[in-house]
DNA sequence: TGCTGATGCGCG
DNA sequence: AAAGCGCGCATCAGCA
């Protein structure tokens, strides 16, 4: 193969090593492959596709079949561009006369052509990765656009199955010396009602079932079922509903449907996303549908890192050629013949993924129990919960609305008189700070702008930040929270949509709008109420995720303090205290006023009696009772039944110790010592001292909270001296930092250890489970370097099943709910909470029996799970974020 | 004009 | 030595 060294046909030959470096492979071979332009190392070395993507490239082309040298690879363009940068078009340009050159010597029968770039100068296509794995014939050529393996190592190999199947669909094209026959199928279109026969009785075992709509919310005033259909053994057939051309009136329809619905009912029925059609069809026909197999949500237990969409998996498992058509058309805008072969496809290949994706749940039997027990039941349960939506309160809104437009307005006019500029724009605002007020920037973004963040403002001292980050809020606020949810108000209720494919930890995920981020604010958050004649009932899991880890990691004294009922957080900030003897002040107040609350003194011999009696009263028989009680009361260090016992007891001792010892020691009292205070005020709790002080424990104890949730899953000194200062205004140094951070890992000894513990499982199998049996896969666990990315995955081996297991709890205290009152409507999953709509006469059953299923829901048996760590949760009653307890709520009612 | 990525911020 | 995890949405800016 000839090259020119001195070509000069673009800018590049100036700065590349190695001008005009063409391709290389064997005289015939069975296809060329295009990439995009050389990289350092090929520069250097003089060949295409070596580093990184070259040993990608090798795998895919072994997993394939195929091997590199029967094969001739050659670049878009031809020489290294500067610092690696993608070619520009003029470049591609340019150097297309030697692409051209290459193609007419080698003269292949297949092109694979890897990425944008290689797809614009053989093709003068755009959007790879819409086109790609479909082949495209141009003079005799067969072209397939595929994915670039430096960009599937871009995306961390989330596309890599995409990647591994382009290879495999070019293996077919040159096993084939073509494209390969498209599987054509020949649904039926039911217009005739002895076609509705045929359909009904080809209806029998493993149904695939599917509708195609105008739109994605069922609610919306175009909203429409332009088609629905079930795929069978015997075929797929296609019913026209509101089409042009239907046949059918809406009453014919809505017989085919009931008579439909009435068959699935004997038929095991799977659907791809199945929630969305059972939806819709509830919304528009009234019917429930039940999905048996929903082959979206195995494929997510399959593999929670990849995509799902028919599309893919088709194309993934079956190497299936790709049958999309345009949007337009999808929703109805074209022939019934054309929808319904796209249609047709749909069945087809949901109902044959069905087969392939039970055997590989079943080569699993932790994963596919989740999938049966948990996942199956929830996507059911959801459509109703979908379709009942959230109430909303509309004088609310609108007052929440006036509010944040007037504060805004407020925050505005300050802000102007420092210029008039565009105070949403973070670029405009970081000049005007920075460069016109002359600020020093404390802070620059990852991509090395002037940052503008609230963390970054909270560093400045000047009085424009104040203003701005008002102005912020409740620009956010109103954007969000009232503009953005009235779009979605039909009858004064919203039906947000869960993804219970949404994370990688299982936790479900909410959009159009997303009530998973509503701010605890009472006014934007108790927009969301019910209607008259129920009220709204929230039942969280309290500190599940605290709860999950002590019992992974078996920690004593996080288990001890669960078991006691002793609030961790609490616990945590005690101890800190006690090790740097800080806040001394405020901790001797707080012991002072609670003893003089009770009636006592608190001078030293008075709280060492007071401990004494507790310390000895909490060996005593009688007292385990008590603390039997301590477990249902969590967010107290003490239960009142409890203390009043033991402060009588307390009373009678310390007036017998008085009269004695003042008759031998009549000195005046003496001072608390800040040890003893300490320990007392362990014992007081955080609800008691809160009272006292008001304006200092609630902010630390949210400090130590955070410290926990932070320390817990891997953060660093560094990181909690930006979060107390941002948050808190606490400044730390990063000394002080690691100190309080080495004093967390010494309380709760055996949290390193099980760190330890799961990143060599994660290092060792590449991935990690819940204790539900799901699987978080973190390939980049097992890198031999020491990565940041195998740092990560360290860290999310320890985080994924502490947050799945309690999401998947979470869904277990919903199933069962569901399941004891069929009459209540869950409307909201918020992780760990669930919000449910109740009749007002049954508030106090529900309530009740939350309570009890939140300890231990049923499902836990089924998957084998028993905790030795106890669980609990909090029920409140009334508008959500201003809820009360069920004591509170009876005697308003 | 519509798309993508970055920034920023709400939640658990 | 350094290292929280998991989301969705509005807005802006740059690009084609």
């Amino acid at each position: 193969m000839k090259r020119d060294p001195n070509c000069t046909l673009c800018p590049l030959h100036a700065t590349a090593e190695y001008v005009c470096l063409l391709g290389q492979g064997p005289r015939k071979p069975q296809a060329m492959l295009i990439g995009e332009a050389p990289g350092q190392r090929e520069d250097d070395s003089g060949r295409p596709f070596v580093g990184r993507a070259g040993m990608l490239l090798d795998t895919m082309l072994a997993d394939a079949g195929l091997s590199r040298s029967d094969l001739y690879i050659t670049n878009a363009v031809h020489c290294r561009p500067p610092g690696n940068r993608t070619p520009t078009k003029r470049e591609i340009k340019a150097c297309q006369h030697w692409l051209n050159y290459e193609l007419a010597t080698v003269k292949p029968k297949v092109v694979g052509i890897l990425g944008g770039v290689a797809l614009l100068a053989t093709l003068g296509l755009k959007g790879i990765t819409k086109i790609r794995g479909r082949p495209i014939e141009r003079d005799g050529i067969v072209y397939l656009p595929m994915l670039h393996p430096s960009y599937i190592l871009r995306r961390d190999c989330i596309d890599q199955p995409t990647g591994e199947q382009d290879f495999r669909t070019l293996k077919g094209i040159i096993d084939f010396g073509g494209v390969p026959e498209e599987q054509e199928l020949n649904p039926t279109l039911v217009d005739t009602w002895a076609k509705v026969d045929q359909m009904i009785g080809a209806m029998h075992g493993v149904v695939s079932a599917d509708i195609e709509t105008t739109c994605l919310y069922p609610w919306a005033a175009e909203a429409k079922v332009v088609m629905l259909g079930v795929g069978t053994s015997s075929g797929e057939f296609d019913v026209p509903a509101a089409h042009k051309d239907s046949p059918w009136s809406q009453n014919d329809l809505a017989e085919i449907v009931e008579r439909i619905t009435a068959k699935l009912e004997d038929c095991f029925t799977v659907f791809q996303g199945g929630k969305f059609d059972c939806l819709w069809m509830r919304v528009h026909y009234g019917v429930e549908w039940h999905n048996d197999f929903d082959t979206l949500l195995a494929h997510y237990l399959i593999d929670e890192n990849s995509h799902h969409d028919l599309e893919f998996l088709a194309r993934l498992y079956f190497g299936a050629p790709n049958w999309d058509i345009p949007l337009e058309e999808k929703q109805g805008n074209t022939s019934l013949k054309v929808l319904g072969k796209y249609h047709a496809h749909d069945l087809f290949y949901t109902r044959r993924l069905y087969f392939k994706l039970k055997r590989e749940l079943d080569k699993d039997p932790q994963v596919r129990r989740v999938f049966t027990k948990l996942l199956m039941p929830v996507s059911n349960l959801f459509v109703k919960m979908e379709e009942r939506g959230c109430f909303i309160d509309a004088d609310k809104m609108d007052n929440a609305e006036v509010y944040l437009r007037h504060e805004m307005a407020m925050a505005h006019k300050k802000l102007i008189r420092w210029g008039d500029i565009n105070w949403a724009s973070p670029k405009q605002v970081g000049e005007l700070l920075y460069s016109k007020l002359k600020i020093k920037c404390p802070q620059k973004t990852k991509k090395g702008a002037l940052s503008t963040s609230e963390s970054t403002l909270n560093q400045i001292n000047h009085p424009v930040v104040v203003d701005l980050i008002k102005f912020r809020g409740h620009k956010q606020q109103l954007s969000f929270f009232v503009e953005g949810w009235r779009p979605f108000i039909v009858n004064d209720r919203i039906h947000p949509s869960f993804k219970l494919h949404g994370t990688v930890t299982g936790r479900p995920s909410c959009t159009h709008p997303n009530f998973q981020q509503v701010p605890r604010d009472a006014r934007i958050r108790s927009q969301i109420i019910t209607s008259k004649g129920w009220e709204l009932i929230e039942a969280d899991l309290s500190q599940i995720e605290m709860r999950l880890a002590a019992e992974s990691s078996h920690d004593p004294e996080m288990m001890q303090c669960f078991q006691f009922g002793i609030d961790i957080h609490w616990r945590t900030l005690m101890s800190s205290l006690e090790s740097g003897a800080a806040y001394v002040d405020e901790v001797k107040k707080t012991v002072e006023v609670y003893c003089m609350q009770q009636g006592l003194s608190a001078d030293g011999p008075s709280a060492s009696i007071l401990l004494k009696v507790w310390t000895e009263n909490k060996g005593r028989s009688e007292t385990q009772k008590l603390l039997e009680k301590w477990k249902t009361r969590p967010s107290s260090g003490i239960s009142e039944e409890a203390e009043k016992n033991l402060l009588r007891a307390l009373r009678e001792y310390s007036e017998a110790v008085r009269t004695t010892s003042q008759k031998r020691k009549p000195q005046g009292r003496e001072a608390i010592k800040f040890s003893d205070a300490m320990q007392l005020l362990s014992y007081i709790g955080p609800s008691r001292s809160i009272d006292i002080l008001p304006d200092f424990w609630p902010e630390k104890r949210k400090l130590a909270k955070s410290q926990g949730f932070g320390f817990l899953f891997g953060m660093a000194a560094k990181k909690f001296v930006q979060y107390s200062r941002d948050s808190y205004g606490i400044i730390i140094n990063e000394v002080e930092a690691q100190k309080g951070r080495k004093h967390f890992f010494s309380l709760y000894s055996s949290l390193e250890p099980w760190h330890r513990k799961q990143q060599r499982f994660a290092r060792e199998h590449g991935f990690v489970r819940t204790f539900t049996g799901r699987k978080r896969r973190l390939p980049h666990a097992q890198d031999r370097d020491d990565t940041y990315e195998r740092a990560e995955a360290w860290r999310q081996a320890i985080n994924s099943p502490i947050q799945g297991t309690a999401s998947d709890l979470n869904l277990m205290v919903l199933l069962q709910l569901a399941e004891e009152f069929p009459h209540v409507y869950p409307t909201i999953t918020v992780h760990d909470s669930i919000l449910v709509e109740v009749p007002t006469k049954d508030v106090e059953r529900v309530v009740l029996r939350l309570e009890e299923i939140m300890k231990g829901p049923q499902l836990l048996k089924a998957f084998d799970i028993k905790f030795s760590v106890p669980i609990c949760g909090e029920v409140k009653v009334g508008p959500w974020g201003s809820g009360v307890s069920l004591d509170k709520w009876r005697k308003h009612e």
